[in-house]
DNA sequence: ATCCTTAAGTGAGGTAGCGGACAGAGTGAA
DNA sequence: TTCACTCTGTCCGCTACCTCACTTAAGGAT
């Protein structure tokens, strides 16, 4: 029996920097382009590993994570579909001292770093779409820097559950207050205690892993700045989903 | 009379990225590269600044500053003659959310962003060692915002001395604990604090706008893995100074 | 049904850094 | 020499988050 393909998200082009590629540089990756699950928690690479493909999420989440030697960690960027995981095949650096982890499941395309080098360095869009990411990249990582210095946890917490809603497709997020400690770098009795606070202003519910969004709106007027910054950094550097300006 | 030229630094190979550029790349070049100071507080430019120039220092410290809207702020990175500022001239981004100010006196070679994307197109050197030194700079990036969500401010702090001394020539700094607390994201007598900390240590000293490492393997051996570990991205990416392996 | 594991809530006590206010102490200008 | 200014030192109460320890509750497996 031919194993079932999840025909919801195996089109490349649900992949918005793949969907900005001109007609013909698409035609010429599709044979290079694989499709590969990504299941909760897979670890896509480790800090220091070689990486040897680039992937472009159709659907979920990656977090790009930083652990330092005694074992605690951050979240320094989160990825869908709106960019690709593993720069480092193009930037030159084989590596990066981050990890990558699936933080929700979902699925995505991925090309050799033989192939993306030989893309690459013939200088079209996908060289353009590619630094662009990278900067918009940067710039998501940078304000997360800074949040993580100077704003409060709840507001941290509400920037992050806009984050991970915005790359997905419901308002529902299957996360324990445990990995969102360790994403946001503080104790997990400490997001009990944001996210408590966010139940009783009924902007959210959640119960036993599982968080949704109750209130939208809500979350955007008590969220720190840092998380519109970052998302106009995003319109203006990185191609909209067809249908939007 | 014609203008004294400080002829210590007015040579392009003391950055190392110029240095590390073949002898025809760097003759193309050598014409386009215009020679400007850096004053001592020179903001090179400001948030979502249009960039018009590719600087790269051949002495001095540029502090990339990110600011918040309540006026708190915090240092990214720190550039100096191993690197370059304004990436966002090859990056295609135009701007950046983060402003570049001096932070020690220096100067550099620039070169106007129409001369940088002419270079980066044709795909050489110059384009492999802007992208690594733009995934080193995310390196550093990345590392000091895990810092700051995780360290205390003292070993911060010793990391920020040695980043700076790494990158002037002498073990003296120009920099009030006002300054130095912007960078860190932290209050003046916080720095206070933790400057007078090191100093009871006998690993530096100060008195009003100048500190001095008076004890470099003291500071190291205090210092959290993030300086080494920073260090050691630079080391693997980056050309060396000509003389070291 | 019962047990076991995992997720979440709670509470006591500690600490780093904040906010604001103010006190010396160099330095340079008048 | 005096004044003004800048840089540094210090103190208070306060808050956010931490460490450590324990409890409650929801599912899942047998």
């Amino acid at each position: 029996m031919a194993k079932v393909v999840d025909t919801e998200h195996n089109d490349p082009r649900k992949n918005r920097i793949l969907a900005a590629l001109p007609a013909h540089d698409m035609e010429r990756l599709l044979p290079e382009l694989e499709f590969v699950p990504l299941p909760l928690g897979l670890t896509m690479s480790e800090s220091g590993d070689h990486v040897d493909y680039l992937h472009f999420p159709t659907s979920g989440i990656v977090s790009l994570i930083y652990e330092l030697e005694d074992g605690s960690s951050s979240e320094t960027a989160l990825v869908g579909n709106e960019g690709m995981v593993g720069i480092s095949t193009f930037m030159g650096g084989e590596s990066m001292p981050s990890s990558t982890v699936v933080q929700s499941v979902g699925s995505a395309f991925r090309l050799a770093r033989k192939i993306i080098k030989q893309e690459f360095s013939k200088g079209g869009q996908m060289q353009q779409l590619s630094l662009l990411f990278t900067q918009a990249l940067i710039a998501q990582t940078t304000q997360t820097a800074v949040c993580n210095a100077h704003h409060p946890l709840d507001q941290q917490l509400c920037r992050w559950l806009l984050m991970s809603v915005d790359r997905l497709h419901t308002n529902k997020l299957v996360v324990t207050q445990e990995l969102i400690g360790s994403l946001l770098g503080v104790r997990r009795e400490t997001v009990t205690g944001a996210a408590s606070k966010l139940r009783e202003e009924g902007l959210i519910d959640y119960a036993r892993g599982n968080i949704t969004v109750t209130d939208r709106p809500g979350l955007e007027s008590k969220v720190c700045e840092c998380y519109a910054t970052v998302k106009e950094e995003y319109d203006r550097l990185l191609p909209h989903p067809r249908g939007t300006p």
